[in-house]
RNA sequence: UGGGGCGUAGUAUAAUGGUAGUACAUCUGGUUUUGGUCCAGACAGUUGGGGUUCGACUCCCUACGCCCCAGCCA
């Protein structure tokens, strides 16, 4: 037997093992999560921003957070704070190195001045609509701009008074002169300054033209002394315009390297999209716990560690894919199953009553809090004559392999007594509302002096100690496995992605629960709704239920 | 049919010329005071066609498929 150390690292690390032999950048390791400040960040972003941390961390470099703020139509302060929030959160630590784009505004404009007296930009009259015309199409070379070969004197003095406010939004542009028959598209002299008469979230007035990305994307890295300028896919097309502007100036030049944005079925990444979601109130907020957004993962109960497990499971290349939702939810799981506490909650109560139990009798039962880390201790639960179980652990008519509760069976009460259902109490719609046991006081603890074996465990809680909660059980936002492919993703919203449980009974140690995320015993993990929670009404969000292989034998078998 | 990328089990991801491996999913079985966890096993793959080579996922040619690009968004 061979043992297999496969420590295999993505094609990005080999690049920077590469970089590392050839001393390239003098070893050094610089990255940096670069997001625009127009929405809440999402698991999306944090697969980038455990690449760009975590490549950083692996290579003992660092990572810069910086917001690339450069179009204020659509920017906000709100996001900036949340997207701090949420780096935080995820526990990377930027130290001192909190950048924006806006910061450079200046030495941006300084450098666009440079190239127009380099006689590589000029200022162009064209409206949008005859930029677009003459940029040509796929197949089509461009054609040039009459004001192309404006002479440097009166480029500098239009740009001047553009900065100045002389001219109204999109009256003119500055542009960079490479080449109108280039089979990029992005290398169509591309506008580098537009006219926008907005405020900004840092700059206020101050300006009135703003860089376009391709212009300060790179100047920015270069800037900050990025080596590893860390971007997705679809920015593979820009890299020649990345790099063209870098040369022209003759300034320190980062690799621009592109890998595969993530996907998941059952989902939309989109901000914009999202942004739809929460504007239009299909969802909570952006924070809403369906929301595939970082605050809203944490607020389902997902953990940091689960999210960062997950990226790293995911891996990063070059190939589109989508990854199955699932296994973000395994993540969760996993991480979980090994924290979390447990504790006893019924979610759809059935009363119990145990005719041989006394009455206003309460004894205290020791239940393990964790049995995957017996450091976490024991804690003691009450029992009493009346109880609660969850309903669908009693059938009145079980079939084969169900081994709860059914009348005549006997079942063990998780770290109590073997009970034996006696009797039914129906109403008039013929319903089950209340079972009658026996119990026997030989199995207090959960097992039997005479060995007799029981198949079924399950869980209770003591009626009298009970507290209530409201608990939210939620499902999928997306019916459909794909729902960004097709007309209208809002469509396939799921009607039933949360149903609200009013009646829930858990036991008397959640009356006030720690901000964690709990195993409710054969449910599933569950966290108090720090929001939504009152000080007369407990809340809370189930993040993802235990594997269920009873459910799933039930589906299978038609119910 | 311009340019740029990508094709390995169902889904992802390794293997840089030398036994195609891993995870999740699926299916069997075992353990279990959570139908959880854990353990064991099974199923299943190099887009097609040529070529180079003792040997090809890997190199070459060719075909096919998929993704991105015509914002004064990022």
């Amino acid at each position: 037997m061979i043992e297999k150390t496969t420590d295999s690292v993505n094609f990005i690390q080999k690049i920077i093992d590469e970089d590392n032999e050839s001393g390239k950048w003098d070893n050094r390791v610089h990255t940096r999560f670069p997001p625009e400040p127009n929405g809440y960040l999402h698991i999306g972003h944090a697969k980038s921003i455990c690449l760009n941390f975590g490549i950083a961390d692996k290579n003992d470099g660092k990572c810069n957070l910086r917001f690339d703020d450069t179009n204020p139509t659509r920017e906000e302060n709100e996001y900036v704070e949340s997207i701090i929030e949420d780096v935080n959160w995820l526990g990377f630590d930027w130290e001192d190195r909190l950048f924006y784009a806006s910061d450079y505004f200046d030495q941006l404009f300084e450098f666009a001045m440079q190239l127009i007296k380099s006689g590589k930009a000029y200022v162009c009259d064209l409206t949008g609509e005859e930029i677009r015309t003459t940029r040509g199409n796929l197949k089509a070379p461009g054609t040039e701009s009459p004001f192309r070969n404006r002479f440097i004197e009166e480029n500098i003095e239009l740009f001047n008074q553009m900065k100045s406010g002389n001219f109204e939004n999109g009256e003119k542009v500055l542009r960079a002169k490479i080449d109108m028959a280039h089979p990029n598209l992005n290398m169509r002299d591309p506008v580098m300054y537009r006219i926008l008469h907005a405020s900004h979230h840092r700059t206020g007035d101050e300006w009135c033209i703003y860089p376009m990305y391709d212009w300060a994307h790179g100047l920015e890295d270069s800037l900050e002394k990025i080596t590893h300028s860390i971007c997705t896919l679809e920015f593979e097309d820009h890299r020649p315009l990345y790099d063209w502007y870098l040369d022209q100036l003759d300034v320190f030049h980062p690799q621009q390297i592109e890998f595969a944005r993530l996907n998941l079925n059952f989902t939309i990444m989109s901000k914009r999209k999202l942004k739809k979601l929460v504007d239009e109130n299909h969802v909570d907020g952006w924070d809403d716990p369906r929301m595939p957004t970082i605050s809203g993962l944490k607020r389902r109960g997902y953990s940091p560690e689960s999210i960062l497990n997950f990226a790293e499971d995911v891996g990063v290349t070059k190939r589109d894919s989508i990854i199955d939702v699932v296994r973000l939810e395994n993540a969760l799981r996993e991480d979980l199953n090994k924290r979390a506490p447990r504790v006893l909650g019924v979610l759809n109560p059935l009363k119990v009553v145990i005719t041989n139990y006394p009455e206003n009798h309460t004894e205290m039962m020791e239940a393990v809090n964790n049995p995957e880390d017996p450091s976490t201790g024991k804690r003691e639960i009450p029992f009493s004559k009346e109880l609660y179980i969850e309903q669908n652990d009693f059938m009145e008519d079980p079939p084969r392999k169900f081994f709860r509760l059914g009348p005549g069976r006997e079942v063990r009460l998780r770290y109590a007594y073997y009970i034996t259902c006696t009797d039914t109490i129906k109403n008039d719609k013929g319903e089950v509302v209340e079972l009658r046991c026996t119990y026997d006081p030989e199995t207090r603890g959960g097992s039997s002096p005479d060995g007799r074996k029981v198949k079924g465990t399950i869980h209770w809680v003591s009626a009298n100690h009970a507290v209530d909660a409201h608990v939210r059980l939620y499902d999928r936002l997306f019916l459909k496995e794909n729902p960004d492919d097709g007309d209208n993703f809002l469509q396939y919203i799921n009607p039933n992605s949360c149903t609200l449980l009013e009646n829930v009974k858990l036991e008397p140690s959640l009356a006030i629960p720690e901000n964690i995320t709990y195993q409710f015993e054969r449910n599933g993990y569950f966290v108090k709704d720090e929001k939504d929670s009152s000080e007369n009404q407990l809340i809370f969000n189930r993040a993802v239920s235990l594997r269920d292989s009873w459910a799933k034998f039930l589906k299978q078998s038609g119910h």
